[in-house]
DNA sequence: AAGCCATTTTTTGAATACAAAATACATTTG
DNA sequence: CAAATGTATTTTGTATTCAAAAAATGGCTT
């Protein structure tokens, strides 16, 4: 008879909780700002308070949500300073990731990553946003992989979340994405010659550039969600 | 009259605790691998086991101690890999710190530096580890303000918390801290220079050697605490 | 005596209960 | 009517209780 329990309730609550309310936060289901209402939560996610707590006391740790002792807690809300630092520390660790993925990539690695650059290029003849994002962030996970430092794996998802409850993707224009996809080729030529400081040059100007975008998106208020 | 209280219990529970159990980690008081109790814990702080527990999740999250389910948590033990990856993610924070550093100290903050320079050459000169180790410490925590970006030190100070708890200080040898203090010079110049790429060189390389002393303590099992 | 199984004890996980603070509301008073 | 003050309600912070899992103990079998 096997031992594994098809219901596993078993994997701690407080670990679910908390990547429910991450993927939330994220998602913009709970905005920007927003208030965590722990009765609320508690209702909506059929548990009591005390794996709720544990769950938003790491949140907060990660930067994902604020405590305010006595007033309970919100969504981080991100001033432009706070994008402007956030992305600072995200081209440091992308450009690290490109100088280690550059010397410690493998062969079926990279082809992998060629394989995903032409679906992006296909996304992006077709014009096809939604697909583009996808497989442009594929990309970049791809490239943390290669660099083989779990540590830093983490460390860039946790400040990556961050940013990505800002949900910016979406209508950058044309002049733009041209370039965003000129610099995947660098990528990918960068990587091919296993060219450690090219790459890391290709995607810390990557990530600056994306950082102006977001910023002036940031200046309209008009920013939507996908 | 004042509304001041001086008993001070309102800083909440679970972040005093987290305090607490984080210094208890960093200095070796739970050591490596040591199980933290709860009961124990609770006894010791005079706190029920809500708040420990908070703290201790949120502990997880930095990376300072391990939660095994069901099981209870025990402090983090970094094998030689994970010394390695650290390292690495250490560096490209620090190489990061010193490139904007470099483009954005003042020269109040630039003058500071070179007086605890001075104050390290001191130390250095008298072979006063301890006044050394601190002032090497001060040293980098200044680059780092100097840096102006929060989310980078708060980064960097959640990475380094892990190393922080090996312990490593003391008994370097003699012609490894000569190097470590030529390279100290090199940053002072570097810095003074406003040169982000000389200082970023520097500071990775200055990382990369501490690492090298670090693992090759960590092979001979009696490296002892400071 | 060594190893295995059942039972007790301890420890962890989650829910509830209680206390204190903050907020909302209504009443009073100028 | 507006401001202020006191009261009620809600919400958060902490302690306690209850339940389930893991570890420890002790007895039993071979």
């Amino acid at each position: 008879m096997t031992i594994h329990h098809l219901s596993v309730p078993r994997v701690v609550l407080h670990e679910q909780v908390a990547s429910t309310l991450r993927q939330m936060l994220v998602e913009g289901l709970i905005p920007p700002g927003g208030k965590l209402n722990e009765r609320e939560l508690c209702e909506e996610l059929n548990i009591s308070r005390t794996p709720l707590r544990e769950a938003i006391k790491m949140l907060a740790v990660e930067g994902l949500v604020e405590l305010l002792p006595n007033r309970g807690s919100v969504a981080i809300e991100l001033s432009p300073a706070d994008v402007r630092h956030t992305f600072e520390v995200m081209a440091g660790l992308e450009g690290l990731s490109g100088e280690l993925a550059a010397q410690r990539i493998t062969e079926s690695e990279l082809d992998e990553i060629k394989a995903l650059h032409f679906e992006m290029m296909a996304a992006y003849t077709r014009r096809d946003l939604s697909a583009y994002y996808q497989l442009n962030a594929a990309i970049h996970r791809a490239i943390n992989q290669a660099a083989k430092n779990p540590v830093l794996t983490a460390t860039y998802n946790q400040v990556n979340a961050r940013l990505q409850a800002l949900r910016f993707r979406s209508n950058q224009d044309g002049e733009k994405w041209q370039h965003a996809v000129d610099e995947h080729a660098a990528m990918i030529d960068a990587l091919s010659a296993r060219d450690p400081e090219a790459l890391r040059r290709v995607l810390m100007s990557h990530l600056s550039n994306k950082k102006m975008v977001v910023m002036s998106q940031l200046n309209q208020p008009t920013a939507a969600a996908e």
